[in-house]
DNA sequence: ATTAGGG
DNA sequence: CCCTAAT
């Protein structure tokens, strides 16, 4: 259809190069750039101005959507999560001495520009070209935000080193685009590198880097943070030190807002752009909030255990506990059931004013306490402020003047799903009919360089399920179609590098022949 | 770091 | 896509 150039005349026209062995390793290094691409996104403070702002309509108790008419696009969220909120356990809170110093006190927004479809990444994938805003990760505070508290987590604590980061700056970007890592590659560490710290984030060693605690309207200093944090380490109270003394302390240090897609015109101006943000976000926390709590990756039902019932004792590691928030919007259309979120388990009176005086429990997101952010959960349940100022409420704590940690990244368990696009594919069957089957790395380099999210990995898993749907009847084939024409170039690639492998080993300079002289084989039809 | 295959 | 043994 998109016949580029002309018609295919047979693998044979990069035989010479085909056929050149491999080169050493250390010559392949492939040159990549990589380099960051400076897309940091920490609208950390979104979610803080949401909580103040949250907090303010609950006195005046108007919620005024709607007041800004100027640019009335009606912001539609076209997807959204759960709000997470990951908790820790006080005990092993590190603290991030980093270098981050400069407190921003402005919402970062990331405007993510189209993007160009680019030749080697096919996409195909509709990207349109309208302008649209998108905002990922609108409020992303702290590392550990995951999706799946079951794999995400780490058990492994205290002695692990803080964060994962990567003396590369180019490691922990948030991808604007997906939400996910991507393209910290450097020339230095590739692929493998990629893989291996994904594995760190996806398994094991996955540290997050802890914050201090912050107060919404008192901010500590984060050295008194950490003193007091561990001040209240080695000072249990003592007051009633029996009922104390089973008691499992909690640290919600992360709390995340997901995915907000806002549609606004092109010519709208910053602050109208803004208002619909806070906007979106005040619709997205407003109402109700549903609270989900998960525990090792599973859903922890409402009934009545304790939470000792439960597994949550005094000495347990709290790395695979984690809340969910959901919202209960009446026009709470599609959101994608996430086995990685916990059922809603409570309901919460969130903002319209009734932060006040909530039924019977209430959330709080404000009172980020050092002194109180011992949290007494025996029941599943979020207590009053005035409990929380006893000491034995559970808190939400949202750091108010957070300073996005640069190395920090919110960290994606599995890569997304990118089916690979008839274009990707072209190139696929292209390289692999001149590379042959067991030269993935350089089929990678040949028609996927420059497609960061494409693995040489990745390339021979496509090859394989090609083959196989190459081989199967079209009805029973799913996504996008291949070309028939596609499919026969696969198969007959396919068969005859596998008949040539094993004389490839033998006659190492033409095993080729056959195909340079027969290029009829792969032009099919 | 890559390859090759199973899951 | 992921995971991993084997190179």
């Amino acid at each position: 259809m998109v016949s580029k150039k002309s018609i295919y005349h047979g693998p044979r026209d990069d035989f010479q190069s085909s056929v050149i062995p491999k080169a050493p390793r250390s010559l392949r290094k492939s040159p990549h750039k990589r380099s960051s691409d400076g897309s940091k996104l920490c609208a950390f403070e979104l979610l803080a101005a949401v909580a103040d702002k949250l907090l303010q309509e609950s006195e005046s108790s108007t919620s005024s959507i709607g007041q800004e008419p100027k640019e009335q696009a009606t912001f539609p969220i076209v997807k959204r999560e759960d709000i997470e909120v990951k908790v820790n356990d006080v005990k092993s809170n590190h603290f991030d001495h980093g270098s981050s110093t400069e407190s921003e006190s402005n919402l970062t927004l990331k405007l993510d520009p189209p993007l160009k479809s680019s030749p080697e990444s096919g996409n195909d994938s509709g990207l349109e070209h309208v302008s649209e805003v998108r905002i990922v990760n609108s409020v992303n505070v702290d590392l550990p935000l995951y999706k799946n508290p079951v794999s995400c987590f780490s058990k492994h604590r205290g002695n692990v080193k803080t964060g994962i980061t990567d003396d590369d700056d180019n490691s922990f970007r948030p991808d604007c685009r997906g939400a996910r890592m991507r393209a910290f590659r450097s020339r230095s560490r590739s692929q493998a590198g990629y893989r291996r710290i994904r594995k760190m984030l996806t398994s094991r060693y996955r540290k997050v880097t802890l914050t201090k605690d912050y107060e919404l309207t008192n901010p500590t200093s984060q050295i008194e943070a950490a003193y007091k944090r561990r001040k209240l380490f080695h000072h249990r109270p003592k007051s009633s030190y029996e009922n104390k003394k089973n008691k499992v302390k909690f640290s919600i240090n992360s709390f995340k807002v997901p995915e907000l897609y806002i549609e606004i015109p092109e010519n709208a101006t910053i602050g109208s752009l803004k208002r619909l943000v806070m906007e979106a976000i005040r619709t997205y926390l407003g109402g109700k909030l549903r609270v989900g709590m998960t525990l090792e990756g599973k859903k922890v039902k409402d009934n009545n255990r304790t939470l000792k019932q439960i597994g949550i004792s005094v000495n347990r590691d709290l790395d695979t506990l984690g809340f969910t928030l959901e919202p209960s919007l009446p026009n709470d259309i599609s959101r994608e059931p996430s086995s990685c979120t916990a059922g809603p388990v409570l309901d919460v009176g969130f903002s319209n004013g009734s932060l006040d005086h909530p039924p019977e429990t209430s959330l709080e997101l404000d009172k980020c306490v050092d002194k109180n952010h011992e949290i007494v959960p025996l029941e599943t349940e979020i207590l009053t402020e005035e409990k929380a100022a006893d000491s034995n409420a559970l808190v939400l704590a949202v750091p108010i003047n957070y300073k996005p940690i640069k190395k920090s990244e919110v960290t994606q368990c599995r890569r997304i799903r990118r089916p690979f696009s008839v274009t990707e594919v072209e190139a696929l069957v292209e390289a692999v009919e001149t590379l042959g089957t067991g030269r993935w790395r350089d089929v990678k380099l040949r028609a996927f360089d420059g497609a960061d999210h494409r693995t040489y990995v990745d390339l021979k898993d496509k090859w394989k399920t090609l083959v196989h749907t190459a081989n199967i009847s079209p009805q029973q084939r799913r996504g996008e179609p291949v070309p028939q024409d596609l499919l026969d170039r696969v198969l007959a690639a396919h068969g005859y590098w596998s008949n040539h492998k094993v004389k490839q080993l033998k006659h190492k300079t033409e095993p080729l022949g056959i195909l340079g002289g027969s290029s009829v084989e792969f032009v099919g039809i």
